[in-house]
DNA sequence: TTTTCTGCAAACGATTTGCATACAC
DNA sequence: GTGTATGCAAATCGTTTGCAGAAAA
């Protein structure tokens, strides 16, 4: 089951760190909650908070996205679209692995799952000694659509 | 063995769009096959032809970074240090899948060769209908060097 | 009441673009 | 010659920062 952050997470994991419980932090948090699987960028969630009732400057946004990335309650990503990008952390471990395909034809992005990269993480630390702690994976090609466009 | 692109190439390559060779881009491109293994951004390609005789304008470089990615002789990739990395994009098969291992203490970008994905790449063919050109691995964690300084 | 946060506007840095000139073909 | 490329400077765009006022603890 896909499992999330609650408000209280966040209260938690600000107060161990001295930083305060506000309603800009809730709200963008929220946003993500809202927008499950959506890869949002500050420019995204900014609008989305102005067509909602919730006034925000775009300053605080960007400040927020990155305390909550810091907390890991979001992860941070690119896509190369000239823009960071933004998704929540999963906290559930079979949603550890899933990996992005990105259609270099339309520019959706999907997901796939997978946990063959734990063996992979297994060889890296034995053959380099290198710890890995998180990864990234982007595969780049024709999604089904538009294979079939053509 | 590591076999990679000659001038020759370049030349082909750009007839068949009709673009120009020129001194500029050749330059450019063999600053990457100096550098093997490197991960040049526009300012380290400029300061480099800046450092030996080569005048050229920063905006040149940018454009023939992407000129040059275009052609498939280079491949762009982001490690989030705030601008676009290039590398040569080998043509050995064997050479494909190397993957990039990102400490995030020191920031050393190492590599790690590994043909798993070829399996995984079946894999999304299959299930998704996605056709894969190209991926991007990124691991982060901890390098050798900066789990021993602990 | 002390410290951290917000919002605004200005600053910033990487990248792009307009345009006149220079060069490849 | 013709069309493309270059170099420069200005423009652009995402993101960061300084600072005064506002709000959380």
């Amino acid at each position: 089951m896909a499992q999330t952050f609650t408000m209280d997470d966040l209260r938690q994991r600000l107060q161990a760190r001295q930083h305060k419980m506000t309603p800009q932090r809730q709200t963008v948090l929220q946003v993500f909650l809202d927008h499950p699987g959506e890869h949002l960028s500050a420019e995204d969630v900014h609008g989305i908070l102005r067509q909602g009732k919730s006034e925000i400057g775009l300053a605080t946004v960007y400040r927020s996205l990155e305390l909550l990335s810091e907390l890991e309650l979001l992860q941070k990503m690119e896509f190369g679209d000239g823009c960071s990008r933004y998704e929540v952390n999963t906290t559930d471990p079979s949603e550890h692995h899933h990996h992005h395909l990105i259609c270099t034809t339309c520019g959706a992005v999907t997901e796939f799952e997978d946990d063959l990269l734990d063996d992979l993480e297994a060889d890296i630390q034995q053959k380099m000694g290198f710890h890995v702690l998180n990864h990234q994976v982007k595969f780049y090609g024709t999604c089904k659509e538009c294979q079939s466009k053509n």
